[in-house]
DNA sequence: ATAGCTGCAAATGCTTTGCAAGGCC
DNA sequence: GGCCTTGCAAAGCATTTGCAGCTAT
């Protein structure tokens, strides 16, 4: 093990080195760095600025750049989804199955609505498509 | 009635100057143009950028900036609602009631799901917060 | 060896803003 | 008259791209 994984366990660093191999990635360094700052603790939300802020304490920070090109690369072979919000930033969440979110406006934070509170949606497509996915936002605002 | 009415029946002109009055804006000409652009028809789903090039055709144009400034105004006011979607872009709908969207990516189309096909969601926001309001955006591709 | 990655800086695309001139009450 | 609007052009911000040099296989 490397300088460069020194605060991530040799287990963390193989699954994500499975991971980035079952997405036909190669395992380079920053793609390896990125996936251990998204994927070493629980669900993140995250937005690319918030994650090229955090990847600037690295010892060698990846550019911005590639930060972007990394979470498009992982958004596209499903280890990350893209969610789209009011504004002009795109956000990110490494939860990838269907699942709905809180957006807390004033705060500027996105959060996950528990499974239980969710209702099925049954929506049918229109003749000629099918559907991609469901995006729900609900807005919230402090009372 | 003036030459910038000319395409309008003075009854569309009339309802639309009590529509900014009620929302305490002053009927300027080129909030009226855009209203009757707006208005004129039924439901509406258009971008900054559409909305423009349609002014476009108008004898005096009103400038893009009065366009971003006009529709941000409308959507404030309650004439207008607003919707993220997916990209740079943000939409606009002349339907301001509650409900849900399909958008077609590959035509860059939005259009409003029917009503019978929405269930209820019945979400309850978290402590301290109320709901602001709800986006749900079913996108959609080619079979 | 070679196809794929990365970093930098410049470019892009949508949207916003500063400010002087014009319009509505 | 005085405040609100408009138009223009420049600025802003998130994101993308071109390209020369590096890296994984």
């Amino acid at each position: 093990m490397d300088a460069n994984q020194m605060n991530s366990t040799n287990d963390t660093v193989c699954k994500l080195r499975e991971k980035l191999a079952a997405a036909g990635l190669r395992p380079t360094r920053q793609r390896l760095e990125i996936g251990n700052l998204l994927f070493e603790s629980g669900d993140r939300h995250f937005t690319a600025e918030m994650l090229h802020a955090e990847a600037n304490r690295l010892r060698y920070p990846p550019s911005l750049a590639t930060v972007y090109n990394t979470l498009h690369l992982f958004a596209a072979h499903g280890l990350l989804r893209e969610i789209a919000v009011y504004g002009a930033k795109t956000w990110y969440d490494t939860k990838t199955g269907p699942h709905f979110h809180f957006y807390r406006e004033d705060r500027e934070e996105l959060f996950d609505i528990p499974d239980a509170l969710i209702p099925i949606l049954n929506i049918a497509a229109p003749e000629g498509t099918m559907i991609e996915a469901i995006d729900v936002v609900v807005r919230l605002r402090s009372i």
